[in-house]
DNA sequence: AAGAAGATCAAT
DNA sequence: TTGATCTTCTTG
């Protein structure tokens, strides 16, 4: 498994890296492909900035902590935790979207959806997928085999930056990653707006 | 106490 | 393009 020194630091080096790599959770698994890093400082967008809330979590959570919260009030979104160890800054990874690999009868289910395609592309589509949400606040991705990143995903992955997805501020950063030409992205490179 | 905004998704 | 749905934060 991935070792929780991979996310102590910049959370945009993490974010870059964890593309081609596996998700694991439980039977359930995929190729990461699309990420985006949020940064406490320098980035209006990430929630180290807007949510007193997520500055306590980071604060009393070592990197390597999954961070998930319920958007819209329906989707839950899952993010990691990263913190620099140099500068002892923290961010988040927002995992965006996998390549399904194993488990993929489960995660039709919990999808309620059976085209391969739509099963991961997307952040809550991903979450809803893999089975993460509320009961994962807090956990670490660094200590159980069944709930971790590991590093035979794939290699011959090349890794484009982009714009984020969503966002109302921060636009310009181009801290989104995304696996060149893969189909099961949540938005093709360059159409982010 | 009430209002607004939000790292989305699926249907129209 | 819009509605769904709720937590967090800000304002009064």
């Amino acid at each position: 498994m991935i070792p929780a020194a991979f996310f102590e630091r910049d959370p945009v080096s993490c974010a870059r890296e964890l593309v081609g790599t596996k998700l694991i959770h439980g039977s359930c698994s995929g190729i990461v492909i699309e990420t985006e890093a949020y940064a406490e400082h320098g980035d209006e967008a990430c929630h180290l900035f807007t949510r007193p809330s997520a500055r306590a979590f980071a604060e009393t959570h070592p990197p390597g902590t999954a961070y998930v919260y319920l958007n819209y009030g329906l989707h839950w979104l899952a993010n990691v935790l990263c913190k620099d160890r140099q500068t002892g800054s923290s961010g988040f990874v927002l995992l965006r979207a996998l390549e399904p690999a194993g488990g993929i009868p489960l995660m039709k289910r919990r999808r309620k959806q059976s085209d391969l395609r739509a099963l991961c592309s997307g952040p809550g589509k991903l979450a809803q997928a893999m089975g993460i949400g509320k009961g994962h606040h807090g956990k670490s991705y660094c200590e159980s085999e069944t709930f971790c990143f590991r590093q035979d995903g794939k290699t011959d992955i090349e890794t484009l930056a982009d714009r984020r997805i969503g966002i109302s501020s921060a636009k310009e950063l181009e801290w989104r990653f995304l696996a060149k030409d893969h189909p099961g992205v949540s938005v093709p490179f360059g159409k982010a707006r």
